[in-house]
DNA sequence: ACCGATTATGTGGCTGGCCAAGTATTTGTG
DNA sequence: CACAAATACTTGGCCAGCCACATAATCGGT
């Protein structure tokens, strides 16, 4: 260590408390998922689009970006990378053939059971200090954070 | 809407309700943060770094990445962009040629109040339906899974 | 039937973020 | 003093994610 290490007022708990601790917290539960998901091959995110094709195959582009809630040039480069790993197909609908509908191939079934466990895993250790109370609130208030958020954005952003 | 949106089991609660309000939480949190950073032609994560000089100016890449809890690479690659930009010099040290010593130029210092407003301002939003206690304790838990997060992939990952 | 508006998806470009490999400098050890 | 090891940082590569723009196909009004 060069310097030696003066007194610069730690003051992590005190320039946001809150939003550091989203940041931080969605960063350790992100790279916890990844190193999970690399077993599998997977990247992260890739699981949320898997997770919902399991729920009901043979949905259509559209329907996936709204359930996962995120872009859907990003949807679709995702999914463009997982159907060449061989996890899925997507076939244009005959009836509207601009919508892509998605299909998932043996080997994208194959991940479902090890996607799932992944996903308690992840659950089990995250709440392991805590009580199933204190994680039903916490759960009940990231959403209330998360409804504030989007709420006010639209206001900002788009009309 | 062509499909005629049949009744798939909407159970986006039943599919691991922690790991995925984490997952939206921080996708709301990040989103409305860049709309307000955009304003200030920042990107997401940029000030963070920027937070922490405000906080002591003269940092070396090591300090400031170690608060931030980010890859040197990724740290590396942002300094140098924002350097690009005219928000901060990076300079080898003297004693220590290796390390760059990391300074806010007129342009990054101005930017203090503006992000210093951003952030009080995403603060209130995202706590306006929650009492101070309950933000406490939801600040608590969130580092506590954390903690649990970080401890764990520490065993898994790395030995 | 035509032509603009809407919808569904694709592409390019940029940043954030991580890993792995590389470079330069300092430190430690024989 | 020489040389390996550790340190601080850079670079390349890859994917996630977003925005803006482009493309294709359907829908709608006249």
């Amino acid at each position: 260590m060069p310097g030696p290490t003066p007194p610069h007022t730690p003051n992590a708990a005190g320039k946001g408390p809150l939003s550091y601790a989203i940041f931080q917290l969605a960063r350790a539960h992100r790279a916890h998922a990844a190193t999970m998901l690399r077993a599998m091959n997977l990247h992260p995110g890739q699981e949320l689009l898997l997770m919902q094709l399991f729920d009901r195959d043979g949905q259509t582009q559209a329907e996936l970006l709204e359930h996962a809630g995120l872009d859907h040039s990003t949807v679709s480069k995702s999914l463009r990378r997982m159907q060449d790993a061989g996890l899925l197909t997507r076939q244009p609908a005959p009836h509207d053939r601009r919508v892509m509908v998605v299909h998932l191939t043996d080997a994208g079934r194959a991940l479902q059971q090890p996607i799932t466990d992944m996903w308690h895993t992840l659950e089990q250790i995250s709440v392991r200090d805590l009580t199933p109370e204190q994680v039903d609130l916490f759960t009940t208030w990231a959403r209330q954070i998360e409804t504030s958020l989007r709420d006010h954005n639209r206001q900002t952003s788009a009309g």
